[in-house]
DNA sequence: TGCAAAATCATCCGAAAGGGTGACGACATC
DNA sequence: GATGTCGTCACCCTTTCGGATGATTTTGCA
């Protein structure tokens, strides 16, 4: 959390200096003043509104409320049908083999045909961390390729 | 979301022409480009976290533990369902996206997870082989990647 | 508050996969 | 006989994956 706040200010530092000096350097043009407030203001706010995500990213565990509620599913159904039910993963299995959720997670993007660099730009982490997710993954799972964690996933009731 | 996109742009335009209208009338003082440049940022940094914020905030709601029973249900999904021990593909899909019988089977290997030279193994042929079906089969799925290919097949029903 | 687990990120290297292109023979159809 | 489809194979190049290892940060819990 720290960290986030000071290449907050170190990278706000650098972007405001660097639009002086190019607007220092560029001034030629009119309108150069609205230019680089509008410049600026995309920036920081897309900055911002990163930050905002990077920052809430893991808070949603906090205030979770958990209900348990019991469904009757039919026991073979094909996979067209199958799409619309409430997936629950087997958490047993999950437990025993030894997977933590993140993993989990980032299983069942794998298994939705994303790549690693996908998958890390949708969870908003690097892709090496995606890549080190999927081997321990992998690992449990006894799978030596992302298609076989896909298919040993199925199997055990931890991928819809 | 699309909302939340017109009043960031409506809010960014207001604070912008306030700026604008401030700075021509007080701000004579040196450095005036400066102050402005950072108190936009400033401003939006703040607006982009606090739109951070809220877009992810109603994400906390309820996270619901499904407890699932198997039930054996008689005949809900007809033709496809029950024809499932052995598997049936839809060769109707199959003809109407053009994929081949050898483009399937070799796409059954690859889903159960198996790499390109186990097939080639397997089906006695040559890898270059496997890898010139697979990609055909990818380009007529639509497929990237052979997880996206294996979730495309089962969604159309052409993989078990 | 301190510790263990989990999550994050990096780097190196080799293997696997994918894209593109060209080619050749078998076979069916018209 | 010309045409078209399918299966087969090869080459080159780029991208993606996976394995191994080490490190730091965050989190959950006792």
């Amino acid at each position: 959390m720290k960290r986030h706040v000071l290449i907050f200010g170190i990278v706000g530092g650098l972007l405001i200096a660097t639009l002086q000096y190019t607007e220092y350097r560029f001034v030629v043009i009119e309108h150069s003043v609205e230019l680089y407030g509008a410049l600026v203001a995309i920036l920081f706010a897309a900055f911002g509104i990163w930050l905002g995500l990077r920052i809430t990213r893991r808070r949603e565990t906090i205030r979770e409320t958990v209900v348990v509620r019991e469904v009757l599913v039919p026991a073979k159904v094909p996979a067209e049908a199958r799409a619309l039910e409430p997936f629950a993963p087997n958490t047993a299995r999950q437990q025993t083999l030894g997977i933590t959720a993140r993993e989990l997670e980032i299983l069942t993007l794998v298994a939705r045909g994303f790549s690693n660099r996908e998958i890390a730009t949708q969870l908003f982490v690097s892709e090496n961390t995606v890549k080190t997710h999927c081997a321990r993954a992998y690992d449990k799972l006894g799978a030596a390729r992302r298609t076989q964690a896909v298919q040993r996933g199925k199997e055990l009731g931890l991928l819809p």
